[in-house]
RNA sequence: CGGGGCGUAGCUUAGCCUGGUAGAGCGCCUGGUUUGGGACCAGGAGGUCGCAGGUUCGAAUCCUGCCGCCCCGACCA
């Protein structure tokens, strides 16, 4: 039991200024959290509680999945990274420290980098401490801070420089392992959102930085999610966007036959798909062969799409490049020709064939057929140009940004589309990280072999705040039983009176006796105080103890997801209450 | 990092355009009246107006630079 007195929980009525999202705006007033700096936050003691009850919960259903709890340096030598596969491309998220030194002269110290995620550390202790199939499989985590430099932090926990978070990396002996371990952990993921009271969806995902061949992302259905989930709830499939595929293509397409010879016409001061689709050319944008041309490790390459579709840049991942970007229209010319707005990718009209490491088509161009691209020379467009007849194509793929309304791929009804927060994630590595580092086995013919990894993570700050998202309203937040800092708030409206703090004492036994933690609030202030504050924090139950009541010898009890007040004799209000409080924590 | 916006008391903010003693509400302190859904009255404390330059007799206000924060985009748990 505490007593609100002797806590400290600075609720404000006002919401900062800084906040946009109820979630964040509950966190401040709620007296959660408190900011430092940008994607900084203090824990208040209220936030810790709930922080420690997720982190609990979550390492006994990982434990419960057959993780092994360890804790790694949030502080790693640079040398770790710079030995791994994605030095480059991680770098740019991660802080780098060294020595404050003297002030005098600058240090000259080994480099270090606060931890963005542990694989490049974790695969190097395994290589050292496991080298026998008899070894594996071993699953090891932690629940430990990361650093990352975010571009822009934003909306509270939700995307912080340091956050809380539960990362997993598993070692097995051959890939049938190794999916059985990431099933292990998809199970243990769901267990631990069902308890903690939160609807989060599997969902296939992009593997991005990380590498690896699959992964569900773990996503919270909100508005303000930053994520775009596209699914069917009759078939279940359920994909980030990034990732999402859809049937818009039918399996069985024969190619468009040629219409008559490529031809080219004047279009000048044209350069958007818009501008063509206007009259006088009146080119409809799904007619149009989109050109876009990217830097891979580089190199140019160019991606074809329908005028109409949207990259999805994500997808590029699959080409295997380890950085891209679009590219400045001083790198185009030189190898296109022309400048954007009038590119195409119809043999023996680019420049410099030679200099690009590719032409990616989407698939969804032998839609068109016969359609209008750019000439490669600034003005000019050329029709009647025949996807396989005319367009130097590498190799087809998937690129396009799926839209809500396309046939889902797998029973051809139409996709759905909603904003979602990722607060989990699963990979399945393979042995991108053991080959690097000879993190490998002996087996029992005695012939080494890298181990499988996968890797797994849940933002536990940020599962905070989207548990907030998902349960509130318009007086505050409404906690769900197993996270709620405490679960039974007593609302004593005289604490002057001896007899009421006294009742509200053996109250707070018989609540905590039955498993509950118990806050009671004493402080001197009016009803109308208490009640508005007890909205805010949005513990489950709320026991009110009023000079009125005892009179009429009965106090209150109170969910705070009804408006229903229930009064209770004192006789009876110990066992009431105690099973109250049973019936909710199971 | 590109685009937009904002920095005034612990919090929410007015004042800035059109330069001239920095104001309110909440919170806090004292006293009193109150006491079942964010009370009322009286008194009080609290501000180098983000920082540094500049223009001016005079700058919160105009100009320049920097810093911080928020929003949109690309990245992520």
């Amino acid at each position: 039991m505490k007593l609100w007195s002797q806590f400290f929980i600075p609720t404000l009525k006002e919401s900062p200024a800084d906040a946009e999202i109820a979630s964040h705006k509950l966190l401040v007033r709620a007296g959660l959290v408190r900011k430092l700096g940008g994607g900084l936050y203090t824990y208040l003691p209220l936030g810790l509680r709930v922080m420690r009850k997720i982190t609990q919960i979550c390492r006994e259903e990982i434990d419960r999945g057959g993780g092994i709890e360890l804790e790694m340096p949030h502080l790693h030598p640079a040398e770790n990274w710079v030995q791994g596969p994605r030095w480059s491309a991680a770098r740019e998220i991660m802080f780098r420290t060294d020595s404050a030194g003297d002030g005098k002269r600058a240090p000259r110290e080994p480099e270090f980098v606060l931890g963005p995620t542990h694989e490049e550390v974790i695969t190097p202790l395994v290589k050292a401490e496991i080298t026998s199939y008899r070894d594996l499989p071993k699953n090891f985590y932690q629940i430990a801070t990361k650093f990352r430099n975010e571009i822009r932090p934003r909306y509270g926990l939700m995307r912080a420089r340091e956050f809380v978070m539960m990362d997993a990396y598993s070692f097995d002996v051959d890939d049938a392992h190794a999916i059985a371990s990431y099933g292990k952990m998809k199970a243990a993921y769901e267990a631990f959102f069902r308890r903690i009271g939160v609807t989060a969806i599997a969902v296939e995902a992009d593997t991005g930085v990380m590498g690896g061949s699959h992964s569900h992302e773990f996503m919270v259905p909100a508005e303000i999610g930053d994520d775009d989930v596209i699914y069917n709830e009759a078939s279940g499939y359920a994909a980030n966007r990034e990732k999402a595929r859809s049937a818009l293509v039918p399996a069985g397409l024969t190619d468009a036959a040629p219409t008559g010879a490529t031809e080219e016409f004047a279009t000048p001061g044209i350069v958007t798909i818009a501008a063509l689709e206007a009259a006088p050319h009146a080119v409809p944008a799904d007619n149009q062969f989109k050109t876009l041309v990217f830097m891979g490790d580089g190199k140019p390459f160019l991606v074809i799409l329908r005028g109409s579709d949207e990259l999805e840049e994500a997808k590029l991942g699959s080409l295997g490049f380890t950085l891209f970007r679009a590219a400045t229209p001083e790198e185009i010319e030189p190898v296109m020709g022309a400048r954007p707005g009038s590119l195409g990718a119809v043999r023996g009209t680019i420049k410099n064939p030679g200099a690009l490491a590719g032409v990616f088509a989407d698939a969804a161009i032998r839609l068109i057929g016969n359609g209008v691209t750019g000439a490669n020379r600034d003005g000019f467009h050329l029709r009647h140009v025949n996807v396989t007849r005319d367009l130097a194509i590498t190799k087809f793929g998937d690129f396009r940004r799926v839209r809500a309304g396309e046939p889902d791929p797998t029973n051809g009804q139409p996709l759905q589309s909603r904003r979602g927060i990722e607060v989990g994630h699963i990979f399945k590595l393979g042995t991108k990280y053991s080959e690097k580092y000879g993190a490998a086995y002996t087996d029992d013919q005695k012939q080494s072999h890298p181990m499988v990894m996968g890797c797994y993570g849940i933002g536990i700050s940020r599962t905070l705040q989207a548990v907030i998202e998902q349960s509130h309203d318009a007086d505050g937040i409404v906690w769900p039983w197993a996270v709620a800092p405490f679960q039974v708030l007593i609302c004593v409206l005289d604490p002057q009176l001896p007899e009421a703090m006294e009742l509200a004492r053996k109250l707070a036994v018989a609540a905590e006796t039955a498993g509950a933690d118990v806050l009671v609030d004493d402080r001197a202030e009016r009803p109308g105080v208490k009640f508005k504050d007890a909205d805010l924090i949005g513990l489950p139950l709320r026991i009110t103890i009023g000079g009125k009541g005892l009179k009429e010898g009965i106090v209150e009890l109170k969910a705070r997801t009804s408006k229903d007040v229930l009064k209770l004799p004192l006789a009876e209000a110990e066992t009431r209450i105690a099973d109250a409080v049973r019936v909710r924590a199971g």
